[in-house]
RNA sequence: GCCCGCUUAGCUCAGUUGGUAGAGCGCACGCCUCACACGCGUGAUGUCGAAGGUUCGAGUCCUUCAGCGGGCACCA
């Protein structure tokens, strides 16, 4: 066989998955049992102007682990991709380009700007979704969708207009967070705090006809111009008396009252807060509470209107917050000005300040769209969150506090809001223009300039994706969808959302699951950015390690926030070339042999480590489809990682290594070799959901794997692993006795090797190895395996006896079940490292048995605690009795020979042997 | 202010019904042993953040505290 030593993760990477692809093998029709279960997953769809970033990876890693898993076990599979249209963002992303040609938006016009943003998208973007086929990921691209797709457009039109209808979206007035660079509109959750250091203003404001002073403390100066009112709490008796009294507001000529409002904190401040409705949330509340009126002084751009006075108007927020608090102090109204630690309210995209402003949008009342899933989640507890905690709850306290949904943009990329209006400013809302016109009797109409947040179109994801609103075959197979693999930030923005749209126009929840991954930080613990460019770019991990490798990694991390390593990186790419070494030793004996084969007969006739094995398999198979449906990657990795290295390279090959590599061909060696490679075979299948290339690649060059071993539903299939069946664990296979039995052998080995290391015997030296095993099922286990023993300690001889028989002068250890193994000396041993290896091993055990003895000791102990608990301590007590009471028979001969040799612990209490009747009692 | 998470070996992290702590990397020693030096064998390493409590027994449950991180609300 002509294999090269190491694995070159490329080299299968792009020769599998185009043949995937190409074969229909991603696809759900490549199953052909009409019977068979379905599982589905709906991608996040990443922005088209997104490139591949470890969240990314993770998460794909996740959802393709289950998909194949699923795949593999015979669901109907459908794992769909897309991607999103990212309004602000791809607008963003055109308008530089724009730029650089010395040209706006503007200068374009709106048509030919989103014609352009288009053919962005087809050059430039979806580079996702070329890197997702690197990654391995088994989506079906058949079923690619965009979120302005012809479809999706539809879809949303729909889902606009029946809630219309319904009247959860209204168009009307609201205090919303402006993004002034942005020039937009944005969603309370488009929008992030930041604590800042800044300063608090004390401002007084004159009392008419009076020569009080009201004063009031504010972080934004600026908006006194436009305030009209200043509250006091209806309690706080330092203002009684001037309620309902007027100030004379400075710089502006106006008169406001003093209002009462509950709202007002009196401990805070100087407990009179000034009011400026049209600038602040809060503000506006009280506003509509006192029916006060609103003067806008700030404009979209950030800067001062007309109203705020011809000496501000035009400025910048902040010139005009130097000037007010200037002209403050010279009117001697300025009574001081404190620093202060705040939050400020930033473009979650540009982190530009936000101006709230007063003005007119689309809003969606998410209160009554998220009753139903508020009930799904407090009764009958769907979705199922993964980490439950804290998401379950972080998610139900979000439904709790709905509040409108500010859902236009003023942006040109997007859906644009099927609303149209005639000439009186009346407005329709329809699903076409036509119908539109029709209603409103004219054509005269124009429609509304603005689009729908992006997340408007994510919200119906599962369901437009799938075909809604028509009741499509894919909608009605593979809605609701399984699980939704995302990260905890959109858990609001996104996906409460498909919930309570799935509920409301699909009659179904969306998702089964929702499996939340971990955030992947640099090394340092530092949030991975653009910005500060510490991020890990996965297609360098992939190049570097293969993509198998990274894998394995991305899936362990699970939901557990991580920094990120290459070091286990390295670790795994070490696992996946260890992986194709035993392939490559196992293709290097294969002549005469058979995948499937070897296995024949009764599992009571086939050798001892072939029974071992066929146990660990199981058990491993058993293992990790445990931890596949509960998401326990971390858990399934690791089983995988020490079956295959532990359990069958370091292990079953070895055990095997005599059989397999005889020089004379032989049922016996064909045999052994097919038991290899079965062996092989299915640890490959386990694996492959985490490893889809290297486990394809070593797959296909197995002798006499084909049809046979595909899954049912794909029987008719070109093989591939992809479509093997998932191997299944069997109870009858499992076997408890050879377990032990082998982990017998495998301490008698360990022990030899760790005499052979301690006393510096040579590698090349061979040495007599003298077993004796007074119990006489464990001897025969030593006897039928002494040439493996043999061949993994370099042994000259193994001689197994029921007493110890050996000259005096030998290295000894003693094993469980009372049976022991000596080394002789002949000149071998270095008698000062001997003592000290003996004196160890004997103050470990003395320690054990201490402990054990003292808890034993202990009635409350042996009262309370489960039989079986007691059981086993006494069963270990008397091991370690057995052990310590050979070691004391030995120790003369020792003594003699050697004097000095061995220090005497106390022979008298030897603990254990004293409790060995309480074992009988039992 | 309210809620939540994390704190385990030098590093990165596992540890699901409470039973006496693990992995990978790193480290030490010896080996190119006919699949693999991206390897093989052997070995060392932790008062499981602190203090209390419940329990026969606590990394695992409860309380308090500390450090780090996150979410929500408020922020005049």
């Amino acid at each position: 066989m002509e294999i090269p030593k190491t694995y070159d993760p490329k080299e299968a990477e792009t020769r599998h998955y185009a043949r995937w692809e190409a074969q229909g093998y991603f696809a759900p029709e490549i199953n052909r049992d009409p019977a068979a279960p379905v599982y589905t997953i709906v991608i996040p769809p990443p922005n088209v102007t997104g490139s591949l970033h470890m969240g990314h990876a993770l998460q794909h890693t996740i959802m393709d682990v289950l998909t194949r898993y699923r795949r593999m076990r015979g669901y109907r599979t459908l794992w769909l991709p897309g991607s999103d249209h990212a309004g602000i963002s791809t607008q963003i992303q055109v308008e530089k380009q724009l730029k650089k040609e010395g040209l706006s938006r503007h200068d374009l016009g709106r048509e030919e700007f989103t014609a352009r943003v288009w053919r962005w998208k087809e050059q430039y973007g979806g580079e996702i979704t070329k890197q997702m086929r690197r990654e391995g990921a088994s989506v079906d691209w058949s079923r690619e969708r965009f979120t302005m797709d012809e479809g999706l457009t539809r879809a949303v039109r729909e889902f606009f207009v029946r809630c219309y209808e319904a009247g959860l979206i209204y168009h009307g007035e609201g205090l919303i967070s402006w993004c002034p660079k942005d020039q937009t509109a944005l969603s309370d959750l488009e929008v992030e705090k930041e604590a800042q250091a800044g300063k608090l203003y004390y401002l007084q404001y004159p009392v008419k006809g009076s020569d009080r002073r009201v004063t009031v403390a504010t972080t934004r100066p600026e908006t006194m111009l436009g305030d009209t009112a200043v509250a006091v709490n209806p309690h706080d008796e330092r203002y009684s008396d001037l309620l309902g009294a007027t100030l004379e507001l400075p710089l502006t000529g106006r008169e406001i009252p003093i209002v009462a409002d509950e709202f007002v904190d009196p401990e805070f401040g100087t407990g009179a807060v000034k009011v400026t409705p049209a600038h602040d949330p809060n503000d506006y509340a009280m506003g509509l509470r006192h029916k006060l009126p609103q003067v806008k002084v700030i404009d979209q751009h950030a800067r001062m209107t007309a109203d705020a006075g011809a000496e501000f108007a035009g400025l910048d927020r902040y010139a005009a917050r130097e000037k007010v608090v200037q002209r403050f102090a010279e009117l001697d109204l300025l009574e001081k000005v404190v620093d202060y630690e705040f939050s400020i309210t930033k473009c979650g995209r540009c982190r530009t300040v936000i101006e709230p402003l007063i003005s007119t949008q689309w809003f969606l009342k998410q209160a009554e769209l998220g009753r139903a899933a508020l009930d799904l989640i407090t009764e009958r507890h769907e979705p199922r969150f993964v980490p439950e905690v804290p998401y379950a709850k972080v998610y139900t306290s979000w439904l709790e506090n709905l509040h409108d949904w500010t859902l236009s943009r003023q942006l040109w990329w997007g859906h644009r809001i099927p609303a149209w209006y005639d000439e009186a400013g009346k407005v329709y809302v329809a699903r076409t223009e036509a119908d539109a016109q029709a209603q409103a009797g004219t054509n005269k109409l124009t429609q509304d300039p603005d689009v729908l947040d992006t997340w408007f179109s994510s919200a119906l994801w599962p369901i437009s994706t799938l075909g809604w609103p028509d009741e499509t075959e894919d909608l009605k197979i593979f809605y609701p969808t399984s699980v939704l693999v995302t990260g905890r930030d959109i858990i609001f923005l996104w996906v409460s959302r498909m919930m309570m749209t799935g509920l409301k126009f699909a009659g179904q929840k969306a998702f089964a699951d929702v499996f939340i991954t971990g955030t992947v930080f640099d090394k340092h613990g530092q949030r991975m950015s653009k910005s500060k460019g510490n991020g890990v770019d996965p297609l360098d991990v992939f190049d570097k390690y293969g993509v198998d490798a990274t894998r394995l990694v991305l899936a362990q991390i699970e939901g557990t926030d991580t920094r990120w390593n290459n070091n286990l990186v390295e670790s795994y790419r070490n696992f996946a070339n260890k992986i194709w070494n035993a392939a490559r030793f196992c293709l290097m004996n294969s002549e005469d042999a058979t995948v499937g084969r070897g296995f024949e007969g009764e599992p009571a006739s086939w050798a001892l480590h072939d029974r071992w094995i066929m146990s660990r398999l199981h058990k491993t198979a058993r293992t990790v489809a445990g931890a596949l449906e509960s998401y326990r990657f971390h858990e399934a990795v690791q089983t995988l990682y020490h079956f295959f290295w532990d359990d069958f390279c370091d292990w079953y090959i070895e055990l095997s290594k005599s059989d397999v590599t005889a020089a004379e061909p032989a049922p016996a060696r064909a045999a052994a070799r097919s038991r290899v490679l079965t062996v092989l075979e299915q640890a490959l299948r386990l694996l492959h959901p985490f490893m889809p290339f290297i486990t394809e690649e070593l797959w296909q060059r197995l002798p006499g794997v084909g049809a046979a071993q595909l899954h049912p539903a794909y029987a008719h299939a070109e093989p591939t692993i992809m479509l093997a069946a998932y191997p299944q664990p069997d109870a009858a296979l499992i076997d408890e006795r050879a377990e032990a039995e082998v982990q017998a052998l495998i301490e008698l080995i360990s022990r030899v090797r760790n005499i052979r290391s301690e006393m510096n015997i040579k590698p090349g030296e061979t040495v007599p190895v003298l077993v004796s095993v007074p119990d006489e099922t464990l001897r025969a286990v030593f006897e039928s395996g002494a040439q493996q023993i043999a061949r993994l300690v370099r042994a000259s001889e193994v001689s197994v006896q029921p007493n110890s028989n050996g000259p005096r002068a030998a290295a000894r250890a003693v094993l469980a079940g009372g049976a022991e193994v000596a080394v002789p000396l002949e000149g071998l041993i270095d008698f000062a490292v001997e003592r000290e290896r003996l004196r160890k091993e004997q103050e470990k055990l003395e320690k054990e048995a201490e402990k054990l003895a003292a808890q034993l000791a202990n009635e409350n102990f042996v009262a309370r605690a489960p039989a079986e608990k007691v059981t086993e301590l006494r069963q270990r007590q008397a091991d370690i009795a057995q052990r310590t009471g050979a070691e004391r028979q030995n120790h003369p001969a020792r003594e003699l020979d050697h004097p000095g040799l061995s220090e005497p612990q106390p022979r008298g209490r030897r603990p254990a042997q004293e409790e060995k009747p309480a074992t009988r009692e039992i």
